[in-house]
DNA sequence: AATTACAAACCGACTATATGGTATCTAATA
DNA sequence: TATTAGATACCATATAGTCGGTTTGTAATT
């Protein structure tokens, strides 16, 4: 990336450089694309420094998780704040966190999660336990059908854009959008 | 499975035994657990055997990905004939291929797709391009929103069931589909 | 202020092993 | 007899993880 000289020292750095690397590494070659020297490669850091912050492979998956997924909540309890609708508001929000052009690296750092769902079976099984907590804390506002439809094809447009398929053209999902927008004013 | 003998020298009952060990492999162990010796221990096959029908691992994801895709394809056209509406017929029609508890293993092998998109992004080009033939060829009844929400759903159960999300629940699941449905008849 | 003591960050060579792939052989079938 | 299916043994290498060491920051002690 850039060549300007890493400070060392900055753990906190350290590992969000580490983090952002094993994320690129995974978009870029896929899961087998995720090796520890591949990793330090990337984050200009030794293996040894690596496996100091993250002593093992698997430890190296969850914080990855941990990481993407703070950063989830981060942006689906912003817009929440922003668009306090009553009827599905943690619904939008998620629809709009994870489909939203505007919010940053949407198209990157997402699915990264089904990758490493992929490798580590119980991560997949720490989401849906995630989003059952989050479905029993907003059970007054989101327990309906509609709303349900909503976070399916946000998932949907999800995958859609990981494998870049047809329906992530900017235009059909445009069209999508507006569509699941109107049916919360009939 | 069944510890009858194994009947030798039906390459054809091989191949499928073999697709179906390394689909099995996905489900139960995650994307590492597809190891050539595991699929050979699970088919009950000798490596050489194995490497003598697919004769790399990448063939073997590519043979698999076909086995699949077919089978997806069979159950469309099935679901078509069966349901000739005009409006999104095949919409309808991947949905409850993909959806649908009635067809075959919906809940296993659908998921394995995901997994080999992980492992070798080509496959993901691969599905990404035949979703846009279908589209192309079925351009007159499902290129429209109501008809992308559809198939975005369908796509977001898959993941969830995938990962036994709290949407993939049947009640939920039902829920659901009722109210796409109810979508096609206002 | 200088020194000492300790801990945390980081390095890079080394090892063990899992795993993809090859080479060669045997047996069945056509 | 030629070809295909399949088995067995083996090789080469990628890669996860170990380990001994070095450097740098920090805080107490003198």
């Amino acid at each position: 990336m850039s060549d300007t000289p890493i400070k060392r020292r900055q753990p906190k750095i350290m590992r969000k450089r580490i983090l952002d690397a094993a994320t690129e590494a995974i978009i870029d070659e896929g899961v087998d694309g995720l090796t520890l020297d591949e990793v330090a490669r990337r984050a200009e850091v030794s293996k040894g420094g690596l496996l100091h912050h993250y002593s093992s492979k698997q430890v190296l998956h969850e914080a990855l998780f941990d990481y993407l997924l703070s950063d989830l909540e981060e942006t689906i309890a912003e817009l929440i704040d922003a668009n306090p609708h009553t009827l599905a508001r943690f619904s939008l929000a998620y629809f709009d966190a994870v489909c939203n052009p505007n919010t940053p690296d949407y198209d990157k750092k997402r699915g990264v999660f089904f990758a490493l769902f992929a490798v580590q079976p119980e991560l997949a099984e720490r989401w849906a336990s995630w989003l059952q907590d989050r479905m029993v804390e907003h059970a007054a506002t989101d327990d309906h059908a509609m709303a349900r439809v909503l976070r399916l094809a946000a998932d949907g447009l999800w995958a859609s854009n990981m494998i870049d398929g047809p329906d992530s053209e900017p235009a059909n999902r445009e069209d999508v959008t507006l569509f699941l927008k109107n049916l919360f004013r009939s």
